[in-house]
RNA sequence: GGGGUCGUAGCUCAAUUGGUCAGAGCGCCGCCCUGUCACGGCGGAGGCUGCGGGUUCGAGUCCCGUCGACCUCGCCA
């Protein structure tokens, strides 16, 4: 008995009530068997669904002995009618669970060894064995459903900008080292013996060639390459939406950007996003927020209170003041039920968890009511005066039964500790409200940022951003003042995208590259070609580049990255299922002219 | 590159202070079971405790090294 498996139906997850009656043939793999020694209960899957399989051995006694040979993870036809289900039989928490498909006949098209993990959502096991069994990881629903997501958000990328008089122009991978920070993949020349091609960290340069070439209005979904370590929410190798414009000031690039994700959010998630996206500056999101990709979902706002911690005998506020530095705190609303356990003394305290990131503590106090005042207890309330305990409380809004938490540190410091500890703490107490989406822009970025190691000055964006121009005049008096034409899309604390207008005057790139340190010569070293192409009239140009995976990641509710790939690699840039990267033959190091320099086994 | 946690059956984990500690659940295999959907019942197989050294009468347990995973800092937009 052969069945013609490639007239199939549909999937297994759409058959529904209106094919009762229906002979359909079904392809998929065994799920789950229920196996009553008569009748034999198989759940098919396919990348749509599941659907219930009844094999009766009164009515098709081969089919059913075939059934009883199949295990977890075969792949099968089958052949049969769809029934209702008796009214007692239907399985509520099954998309197809008003039917069932009675089966006349069976194929058993491959078997399969027993998996080592089941193929469902919500199992507990490795990373690793995940990815080195990548094939059967990415049978489980969610996964299927996240790479289909991806594949939609994709598709509305190229519908939209299509749309929009956009052209997808694709750049090179083999191509010359970036200016950007990371660390670049090198690929050695054969024919070029001793040079080597970097893989793009982004195409960058590439899509500012494609300005002054005329395109207008380019588009690319790219993929990236950094040679960094991995995180959770970052890969070796992932990709961008690309995208550059020509005559164009910052409000029209961003409206494009606004307008694809407003499109993206209502057709795939049906969730209508209000635009214009609100503005943030970069100096308030630090501020308030600690941190230049604010989680606006909750509240939970940095407040400043150096100047009443100067009047405190309190070492630990003194000290940082005195060397220039900052003493800022959150107050939590009903935060004095924390208990100090949970503060400072368990393994996963607040406090540890700071010191973790390089806090010496975490200075508080709860409030309560005395004397018809609110006063601080415990912590380090003893170092407040009553006046300062009253200022205190009108500055940040302190209420009976309240805690206040201090960070007091260098700026930078106090930023990343506060930032930190609202995350922390919004988590904790479940202060993050459900389904909201709070998209933003990030704006007023200052071009410009001074490292103490080296002592000069870095791009926070790139090289090429253009300062505002009302700014210009600071690239020459106070440089750190200049703020860039930059902007970043940020959503529930999550950089989407980011961008910036580029600077399309020879001249005013010629500042840059002195203020970062860059000499004439080392620039037309380094990018040459950029420079060559601003002297042959280069249009205003600028655009943004979005993460594809983060797009997904937040569009599926996954809380990695990895899960928006078809084939991650590990921490360690490792793929457990290919084992790349791997050792290659001498023949070909030898063509490549390269010789290994190994550090000695200890 | 630094710090931390972890590595025991196919999977997830347990095993006082170093001393019957080679265990559980799930999975797997066999038999039974006609309505299950976490099917059920009975029985069974399955382990170089990541790898290499060391301490000890004795090591899954302690020490050193190594490999790998995860978290975190650095790095990275």
């Amino acid at each position: 008995m052969t069945i013609a498996y490639n007239e199939r139906s549909c999937y297994c997850g759409e058959v529904d009530s209106a094919r009762i009656g229906q002979t359909i043939t079904l392809c998929g793999w065994v799920a789950t068997r229920r196996d009553h020694g008569g009748m034999v209960f198989i759940d098919l899957r396919d990348r749509e669904g599941l659907v219930q399989l009844k094999f009766n051995p009164e009515t098709d006694p081969p089919a059913h002995e075939t059934a009883g040979r199949l295990r977890s993870e075969f792949c099968i036809a089958v052949r049969g009618q769809v029934a209702a289900r008796p009214e007692s039989m239907i399985n509520p928490r099954m998309r197809t669970g008003q039917i069932e498909v009675n089966v006349r006949e069976i194929d058993i098209l491959s078997a399969s060894e027993t998996p080592r993990f089941l193929v469902e959502d919500d199992i507990n096991t490795s990373d690793e064995l995940r990815l080195e069994y990548r094939f059967l990881d990415l049978r489980r629903p969610r996964m299927q459903r996240s790479l289909i997501t991806r594949h939609r958000a994709v598709k509305i990328i190229r519908d939209y900008f299509t749309d929009h008089g956009f052209i997808e122009i694709e750049t090179p991978f083999l191509t010359k080292s970036t200016p950007e920070g990371a660390r670049d993949f090198l690929v050695p020349s054969r024919k070029q013996a001793g040079s080597f091609y970097a893989l793009p960290q982004s195409p960058q340069l590439f899509k500012q060639l494609l300005m002054m070439s005329g395109f207008d209005k380019y588009m690319q979904i790219v993929r990236c390459f950094r040679d960094e370590d991995s995180r959770k929410d970052r890969q070796p190798e992932f990709t961008q939406l690309d995208v550059e414009m020509s005559f164009v000031q910052m409000p029209d690039v961003m409206t494009v950007a606004e307008g694809y994700l407003v499109r993206v959010w209502k057709e795939i998630l049906g969730v209508t996003l209000p635009t214009p996206f609100p503005r943030m500056p970069y100096s308030q999101a630090l501020a308030e927020y600690g941190i230049d990709r604010p989680d606006t979902r909750y509240d939970l706002r940095i407040k400043d209170v150096g100047d009443i911690a100067r009047k405190t005998d309190f070492k630990v506020f003194t000290g940082p003041l005195d060397k220039g530095g900052a003493v800022r705190c959150i107050r939590v609303p009903g935060g004095a039920d924390i208990s100090q356990s949970e503060i400072e003394k368990a393994d996963n305290s607040l406090q540890n968890m700071l010191k973790g990131i390089g806090a010496g503590g975490l200075p508080y106090v709860k409030i309560e009511l005395a004397d018809g005042k609110p006063t601080f207890k415990t912590g380090v309330a003893k170092f407040f005066s009553p006046e300062a305990t009253a200022e205190l409380c009108e500055r940040v809004g302190a209420e009976p039964g309240d805690a206040i938490f201090f960070a007091a540190d260098s700026v930078d410091n106090v930023c990343k500790f506060l930032s930190r500890l609202r995350e922390e703490i919004a988590r904790r107490r479940n202060l993050i409200p459900a389904g909201l989406w709070n998209f933003l822009w990030v704006i007023d970025f200052p071009l410009l940022e001074h490292h103490a190691e080296d002592n000069r000055y870095y791009a926070v964006h790139h090289p090429f951003t253009a300062p505002m121009d009302e700014d210009l005049h600071l690239l020459e008096s106070d440089p750190l003042k200049a703020r860039a034409k930059a902007y970043d899309v940020v959503v529930n604390g999550v950089e989407l995208a980011g961008g910036s207008i580029r600077i399309h005057r020879a001249d005013v790139q010629s500042t840059v590259f002195k203020l970062l340190s860059l000499t004439q010569e080392e620039a037309e070293l380094k990018f040459g070609f950029l420079l060559k192409a601003l002297r042959h009239g280069p249009p205003p140009h600028g655009g943004f580049a979005m993460g594809v995976d983060r797009l997904v990641m937040l569009l599926c509710g996954l809380d990695s990255l990895q899960d928006t790939f078809s084939f991650p690699k590990t921490a360690e840039g490792y793929c457990p299922l290919t084992l790349a990267p791997s050792p290659v033959d001498q023949k070909q190091l030898d063509e490549l002219w390269i010789r290994l320099n190994l550090p000695a086994k200890k």
